[in-house]
DNA sequence: ACGCCCGTTCCGCCTGACGGAACGCCGTTC
DNA sequence: GAACGGCGTTCCGTCAGGCGGAACGGGCGT
């Protein structure tokens, strides 16, 4: 394994990790290098144009990083594909909508569309958060041969009512959404989106506030979720 | 400049271009190195999570570059600020409206919503454009001390009617926004946002195809585009 | 004017990156 | 079914280039 790759990479993580100009001698101690062999690599990250120094002489990641990784997820099928989806969800409950992908044991969120009455919770474009805990994953697990055993490695990492979330994989596989409220005081509902015969992979959901999600509005997002889940799988079927 | 540093991210960028999964000697042409090299250091991106193998044994990159750079525009404060108007703009024209941010010589669309009417020209978030082609770069060019020399370098990477530009420049300065169509048929125009006494750095903008903007629906537009322009510098200064 | 701490530069040591060559595996060919 | 070509992978001797301790110079607060 390359060092000075493996350092680099652990350089740029730390930059963008802070979110601020960083000076020297504090990154040298986040990632346990000399003065020397950080300055030096900073400069190369420098010269790849992944960073760069304020006024002051402290590092910083530049938007590089970002370019690169737009890229990526550009031409993504399932992100390009859910786009339009998502913004008629939006459009139909007025509420927070998100699109989630399985990574690894993970869910991470690639995309999102934010209600205009904010909510209290924060899941950023680009985070993660343990399958099992969200209603997207919960959707994706229940919709796997392999969900079970993702749900028993995400209770290796965290304490879980193993037996409550088989029964909720049990009832969603039922009734084709699945349902969380891991935040406090904030409602999710999401359904598994599989494309052809493989493994689902990712999921559409829905987020509210738990008071503002009586019955009738309730209802509403359900039908919507699963007719939006159902039409998306359907057009990434027929390509 | 570390070799292997420079070398990890030319490998990285060439499979995030690619899209496609890639065989290692294809790799080895395209950034130049011997097989064992490029091969070490793919393993060690692998290690990282940067880059993994197909079931073929092709060279790939995970979405690992994504969430590192989606960690980076989270909480860039114009990005973040400007999601609202972006979201009020879109609603009140319809059409596609874009964050514009100058990057060098080059705009950078850090944030688009497109209309459901598709448009036949395609600017992918995280994409450059030299900024006198665009409405956006015009608008920042004609609100910076240094538009003219960021117009000269333009016209310096390839031929621009330079006259007609800072003709049009002044113009912008006159009315408050930029216009440009340099993608055939598409009309675009745009705002730039200066926040506090600082140069502009960023620009709203809305694009939409030129027969469909008549007089009525662009007064519209431009009105928006204006309001909004000022509304989002007036939330920015105030923080 | 002094001292401190910052980013930067220097330079000798030596390790770890380098790459040519060999390996093992598969799919294709004759 | 044996021979072949091309793939990703591994090995290992060589030596360049990464490493880091120490010294430098500049800016700031004292």
């Amino acid at each position: 394994m390359d060092r000075a790759v493996a350092r680099s990479f652990a350089l740029l993580e730390c930059l963008v990790r802070a979110g601020e100009p960083l000076r020297l001698a504090d990154i040298c101690q986040q990632v346990d290098l000399q003065k020397s062999t950080a300055h030096r690599i900073l400069r190369t990250l420098g010269e790849l144009g992944y960073a760069d120094q304020d006024s002051a002489g402290r590092y910083q990641a530049t938007l590089r990083a970002w370019e690169l990784g737009a890229g990526l997820i550009a031409d993504h099928p399932i992100k390009r594909a859910a786009t339009g989806f998502l913004q008629g969800l939006h459009r139909t409950t007025g509420e927070t909508v998100s699109l989630t992908l399985l990574s690894g044991d993970d869910v991470l969120y690639l995309d999102k569309i934010i209600a205009p009455r904010p909510v209290r919770f924060r899941t950023r474009i680009g985070s993660r958060a343990p399958a099992a805990l969200t209603a997207g994953g919960k959707a994706i697990l229940a919709a796997r041969p392999d969900g079970e055993d993702i749900l028993a490695r995400n209770a290796e990492r965290q304490p879980l009512d193993v037996a409550a979330l088989k029964a909720e994989l049990h009832e969603a596989r039922r009734a084709g959404y699945a349902r969380s409220g891991y935040s406090p005081g904030v409602t999710s509902i999401g359904v598994a989106i599989a494309v052809g015969a493989a493994p689902a992979q990712a999921a559409l959901s829905v987020s509210a506030p738990t008071d503002r999600l009586t019955a009738e509005p309730l209802k509403i997002a359900i039908d919507a979720l699963l007719e939006t889940g159902a039409r998306m799988a359907e057009a990434l079927d027929s390509r």
